[in-house]
RNA sequence: GCCGAAGUGGCGGAACUGGCAGACGCGCCGGACUCAAAAUCCGGUGGGGCUCACCCCCCGUGUGGGUUCGAUUCCCACCUUCGGCACCA
């Protein structure tokens, strides 16, 4: 027998993979009239190219490649395609140093992370083959930013954004972690900037709505996102300044206070501030308050214990509850951003306005009794924010206080004083980015024309050669006279192009579709053709991309299924998020020095070794250890298959397919017919219910424990060569979406081929239920004996039996039995007196 | 502070709808094979106790309560770790 060798039996498989293009599925003759219920869209999210694969990445997609053959041998059409994110900063910070192009330093690291895909042996449809920085795919990038356009969902508009000193561009709320960069973790600051936004509220509600469309999503995914968008119902109140004759609106989503509203605020960035607080003598404290807000970093501003601070402007607005004037003050913990940029302040039921009410001496007047509490009884020393019963609410008073905010709704609505309103956390998606390596925005701004969208037949508009990459503020390609000098697509004039780029989250919000019809130059995929292959069946990622990649992909996709590109509202059906992997109880990181390299494993044990391995660690949905002797173990098992088939293949003959059904059968040969069976189910389902890929293997490796103990008992008679040469068959076929390089050599030595285009194994439910088992005997719910039972042993049966036990009957010797419990297959209860 | 997930041997982890806690693997201990080693094969391995002949007893799934004949599993309170959000009116 030859020694298991990974790198010959690896490298064989491939290259007869690679040859045959075993994995490429052709789109379907007429899409309209194939039947979708027979494919599945296995994806993993496509790997960012900055360098090589890592280990999240080899989890990944190792998971995806067990699904997709395991799909495949159960008869589906399983569609499974792979690309790169290609645009991006790491590129182009590597072209700034180096003087290289990005494309350059692109095309190398795809092509390097290619090639480890290859070695790792995923089943992969590599004619579908992408790259997002690719002008074939940017050109579609760019087209769907121009529909988006022609909907007003693009836009450009000046707004305080959050700047990146360190990456020289703009970023997305989404991108933003803690007042940080996303990307490089240097503090944001603010800026006011016109940039260009997909107007993704607009899709708010409708997010939200259609996560009852999502299967199987996880919920904490859900969560995120809905929290992120961030509803909040409540209602549009007007505030009358009556000196200066202005309307001005508040939200809040607490109508029932609206009699407890003391005091009014504006964020320092509201318009009306200037007008409000003209003329009437406390001009310089606001200025001074307006322009320190303005100052101070948006991570220091959102400190909730920060001390109350604000500014008196001098004007009152007028409650429209009970028509009091309400003294209006500039406070920074306002936020422009959300609301209207201005509040009622209700300091007895809302903290924030409290301590500003106790720090400058307001009135705090409760409108909502507590339960249980004298009524306006003492001061407060904190707001009440529960709920209760009116008071000093006028008419309103003794109504249960969120009955009340309901008919406060409706009064105002009749007075034309508010009305029912609805405000989201969420805000457009800033979309520009002041740099190189991204997809052209194609618009251009002419004098006389103004914002005139590039014609789609000029698409695409390519990303001009420039000398510096290095970013001041402005993209580099602004330094392009080239590029940016050209005539106006409207009126023929001179006009400018616009040179910011589109953040690379666009690039990847669509690439799945494109993935469908990859090679179409006349449009960015077949309708018909992405309605067979679409929604994605299962989605398989990071958990890091929950809000920023999932939620934009979703906002995508709703919209070209309003403009009827797309016959699907939701993209992805299932998902399933992976956990990390750490290794020195750390995440791995190339700065923390504990990276674990993928490549140098494949080449000690294989690339089936660490495939196992990453399966076999734990729950794949759970952070996991990496262990350096664990994978041994995986190579040690995969050892023990090769010797264990092959002394099966040397020893037995071939025989025709089925599986056995020995008459003469000892109690070894049924026993591991029967264990045969059960992992075929155990394996079954651990797959495909549950991804319990870690149970399935350990399944698999108790069965090759078992077939190890009686191998040579069986190996004397014809039956029992039979029955083992069924199980090293069925362990093979068990094991190949795992390791297919190893399954497919030893199939094929079995005198099979193809084992990756085999039916998947049924079990024989006949043998799935062993004939006996041991009955657990208690006493008082301790465990006192054990015995052998007949599986169809009756209740009484059981009883009688247990009754009888010697054992038992020294617990139970002297004492009354008051209960039995009997569960058959199970145990035997008898509680005693 | 709020929301969510998770706490099980020396380690990674198993345990279906409440029914034998610790499957499988790592590590460790012992044996076989060998001149020897590696590899391989076989056995043992939660803690404590015992007239430790492996028979048996007690304890044990973060902590403290509860429900139940019976709880890793269900309920309540708390502790710890990780993730998300955080002046959003």
């Amino acid at each position: 027998m030859d020694r298991y060798n990974p790198a010959q039996i690896e490298a064989k498989w491939q290259q007869v993979w690679k040859q045959q293009g075993s994995f490429t599925i052709p789109n379907p003759e007429v899409a309209e009239a194939a039947e979708p219920s027979r494919k599945s869209y296995v994806l993993e999210m496509l790997p960012y190219p900055s360098g090589t694969l890592h280990m999240g990445h080899v989890k990944n997609y190792t998971m995806g490649d067990v699904l997709a053959r395991f799909r495949a041998r159960n008869g589906l059409t399983v569609f499974h395609p792979m690309g790169y994110d290609a645009f991006g900063l790491p590129a182009e910070n590597a072209a700034i140093k180096t003087g290289a192009h990005p494309a350059d330093l692109t095309r190398i690291n795809t092509d390097n992370i290619n090639q480890q895909l290859h070695r790792l042996g995923v089943s992969i449809d590599w004619s579908r083959e992408l790259a997002t920085s690719d002008p074939e795919y940017y050109k579609w990038t760019q087209y769907f930013f121009l529909k988006f356009f022609e909907r007003g969902l693009a836009y450009r508009g000046e707004a305080p954004v959050n700047w990146c000193p360190s990456c020289a561009t703009v970023l997305a709320n989404e991108q933003v972690i803690q007042g940080n960069c996303e990307r490089c973790a240097t503090a944001v600051e603010p800026r006011s900037l016109a940039q260009w936004f997909f107007r993704i509220t607009d899709y708010a509600e409708r997010l939200l709505h259609d996560f009852d469309l999502l299967k199987s999503w996880p919920e904490r995914v859900i969560t995120m996102q809905r929290n992120w968008i961030g509803r909040s119902g409540g209602a549009e109140v007007v505030f009358r300044v009556a000196e200066l004759d202005l309307d001005v609106p508040v939200f809040t989503t607490r109508p029932d206070t609206l009699f407890g509203a003391t005091f009014f605020l504006l964020a320092p960035e509201h318009d009306l501030v200037q007008k409000l607080v003209e003329g009437t003598g406390y001009e310089n404290p606001v200025r001074d308050c307006v322009a320190s807000a303005r100052l101070k970093p948006l991570q220091d501003r959102a400190v909730a214990e920060r001390e109350k601070t604000g500014e008196f402007t001098g004007r009152y607005a007028i409650n429209p509850a009970n028509n009091e004037p309400i003294p209006i003050y500039v406070s920074d913990y306002v936020l422009m951003e959300y609301g209207t940029g201005a509040i009622m302040a209700v300091p007895a039921h809302d903290q924030r306005d409290f301590e500003f009410a106790v720090k400058f001496d307001i009135e705090v007047r409760q409108v909502v009794a507590m339960p249980g509490a004298e009524a306006g009884a003492g001061a407060m020393t904190s707001a009440f924010e529960g709920d209760g019963v009116m008071i000093n609410s006028g008419r309103f008073d003794g109504m249960p206080n969120r009955e009340a905010g309901r008919a406060i709704i409706e009064w105002l609505s009749s007075e034309h004083l508010g009305r029912a309103a609805v405000s989201y956390r969420l805000r457009d998606w800033l979309i520009s980015r002041q740099r190189y390596w991204g997809a052209p925005i194609p618009i251009v701004y002419c004098d006389r024309c103004g914002t005139v969208p590039v014609p789609e037949a000029e698409l695409p508009v390519v990303l001009p050669e420039v000398k510096d990459y290095a970013p001041r503020g402005r993209s580099p390609i602004a330094a392009s006279e080239d590029f940016v000098n050209t005539a106006c697509p409207a009126c023929g004039g001179g006009a400018r192009r616009e040179t910011d780029t589109m953040d690379t989250f666009v690039d990847s919000s669509w690439y799945f579709l494109r993935y469908t019809d990859p090679h179409n130059d006349r449009e960015p995929f077949d309708r018909a053709i992405v309605n067979y292959w679409m929604p994605v069946d299962q989605y398989i990622g990071g958990v890091e991309h929950a809000i920023l990649h999932l939620m934009y992909a979703r906002f995508f996709t709703k919209v070209l299924y309003d403009i009827g590109m797309v016959g699907f509202k939701e993209p992805f059906t299932n998902l399933f998020t992976q956990g990390m992997i750490y290794y020195k109880g750390a995440k791995m990181s190339k700065s923390k020095g504990n990276v674990v390299n993928p490549d140098e494993h494949v080449e000690k044990f294989g690339a089936d070794t660490l495939r196992l391995y990453i399966l076999f660690m734990g729950p794949p949905e759970l952070d996991v250890e990496w262990q350096d002797q664990g994978i041994e173990g995986s190579f040690r098992f995969l050892g023990r298959v090769w010797r264990f088939v092959n002394e099966v293949i040397e020893k037995t003959e071939a025989l025709t397919a089925g599986a056995p059904e020995p008459e003469g059968a000892s109690r070894e040969m049924s026993g591991l017919l029967g264990k045969t069976h059960r992992t075929i189910a155990r394996v079954s389902a651990g797959i495909s219910e549950r991804f319990r890929f870690n149970t399935a293997i350990s399944a698999v490796m108790e069965l090759v424990n078992e077939a190890y103990l009686v191998k040579e008992s069986l190996l004397g008679d014809e039956e029992g060569r039979a029955v083992l040469r069924f199980v090293a068959e069925t362990v093979v076929s068990l094991l190949d979406p795992f390791t297919p390089h190893l399954c497919a050599e030893l199939w094929q030595r079995l005198g099979h081929k193809d084992i990756w285009r085999q039916p998947w194994p049924q079990p024989d439910e006949r043998r799935l239920q062993e004939t006996t088992y041991e009955l657990v005997v208690q006493v008082n719910g301790k465990v006192r004996d054990r015995l052998q039972m007949h599986a169809s042993a009756s209740k009484e049966e059981l009883a009688a039996a247990a009754r009888s036990s010697r054992r038992i009957a020294g617990y139970t010797e002297g004492k009354q039995i008051v209960k039995e419990i009997i569960v058959p297959g199970r145990l035997v209860n008898f509680v005693v007196k």
